[in-house]
DNA sequence: TTCAGAATATGACATTTGTCATATTTTCAA
DNA sequence: TTGAAAATATGACAAATGTCATATTCTGAA
């Protein structure tokens, strides 16, 4: 499962952790955590946890990027989240004591924290504020999650392609350049978050490059024009 | 905010309640429940929160039927989740500390019993199986949300329709006629629900109906032939 | 009962979006 | 370096779905 190489960090000091939901548990717990936990790194393609297997535990992004996607009848992938440094993933299902619905994949190079099953569920009991800690979690994203449920009935493609290039530009942040998104996803990969044709997301781009918001060499997309992606996504407030 | 003809009802013997979160709490939290809580009955038609306002406490559904909506751009409804009795509503903008990001409304007369806020986190705090319980509702709501966000991405309408009766049939359940569905929605409610334009619903419904796959008078909609609809709705397994 | 407004229904049509075919470009392993 | 496979791009077209117009039916208040 795990390389030779991978580097066991410590948590106590774990950058990410002060981002997570780790944040504010006692020394002791964190290193509970800490003899308990399993580093591992995953190259860029590499996949976490696969859909219907059963969880055993959770994983806390140190670094890296990942796409918690599912497949659809037809074979085609939907993103449904992205998870980044100090975001929990596979956390769902272990809680509900179910399989998988979903998968993760490493969208970038990767390093994440496995923490076993019983490890999480003895904190839930001794911490209350922890407890909150995955409540707050949950309700965040299934406030995301309602929100899509809206753009994807209601909004047009166009208007979500808009939306998802902002979305990908807040979550993951620009490059030193300040106008290059740190993550770099196929035309596919767009599309599945987009929930469009991979033909549609093309010419799309293509639309909005020629429109000047965005421009693109290859993978590497730079956001040219905020508010006119705004206004196409027909966001005002 | 609440009538005079409001019935109080005993949380201890509440039949909704051993359906609830609130199940396996102990009997001295059930004291501080009853003695907290408020009832109220709700029409049809009855909003019982509105996306923005602010929280203070959450709702049990006591007897009736809720649905739990957002507003889109063009002044659209969208529904988003669906609650019965048993069923805990209102509360993940409480728990996340934010504004309603949906409203609420009864879809049949309805009872439910408010639960103010401290009580709620006072029992967070003292009952870890409480939170687990909590815990395991929003990761419930949050695969149903996920579930959606990939059918509505993926699916056809018609493919859509199919299945939204099916749920409705498995939310609601049937009329002791064993086949005409228990819950009653406009057509612009069920457009709203598959997510799409109310005259597309409206010429799948005469679809099924003509398929022999669904009967109506009105509002009243019996299921007719369910493994059809399964077909229709791409559902295999 | 009666009437107005709402809900349901249906046709005609426009628009959006997806699909298929086919270039063109890029990537990566041999 | 080179060639094959994958990814990107673009055109042509088909299919799905939304919109608008207009009946028709239903509902509830006066």
């Amino acid at each position: 499962m795990s390389k030779k190489e991978d580097i066991q960090h410590d948590c106590e000091h774990c950058h990410a952790r002060y981002k997570s939901i780790f944040c504010q548990i006692a020394p002791d717990e964190v290193k509970i955590i800490n003899e308990n936990k399993w580093c591992q790194s995953l190259e860029k393609g590499q996949q976490l946890f696969a859909e219907g297997a059963y969880p055993h535990g959770l994983f806390c992004v140190n670094t890296g990027k990942i796409k918690i996607h599912q497949m659809g009848d037809e074979g085609r992938e939907q993103i449904v989240r992205f998870a980044k440094e100090g975001d929990v993933v596979g956390y769902r299902a272990m809680l509900a004591g179910e399989k998988y619905s979903s998968s993760a994949t490493a969208i970038d190079t990767t390093s994440i924290c496995f923490i076993p099953k019983n490890v999480i569920f003895s904190l839930i009991e001794k911490d209350s504020n922890f407890s909150i800690q995955l409540i707050k979690l949950l309700s965040s994203n299934l406030k995301h999650a309602e929100e899509s449920i809206l753009h994807l009935a209601q909004k047009p493609v166009r208007e979500r392609m808009a939306e998802s290039l902002l979305f990908l530009k807040e979550m993951y942040g620009l490059e030193p350049d300040g106008v290059t998104m740190s993550v770099s996803l196929s035309r596919e990969e767009i599309a599945t978050l987009v929930g469009t044709a991979t033909e549609t997301a093309i010419r799309l781009l293509s639309e909005f490059k020629s429109k000047k918001l965005v421009s693109f060499e290859g993978r590497k997309i730079q956001i040219i024009d905020v508010p006119g992606l705004l206004k196409v996504a027909n966001i005002h407030d």
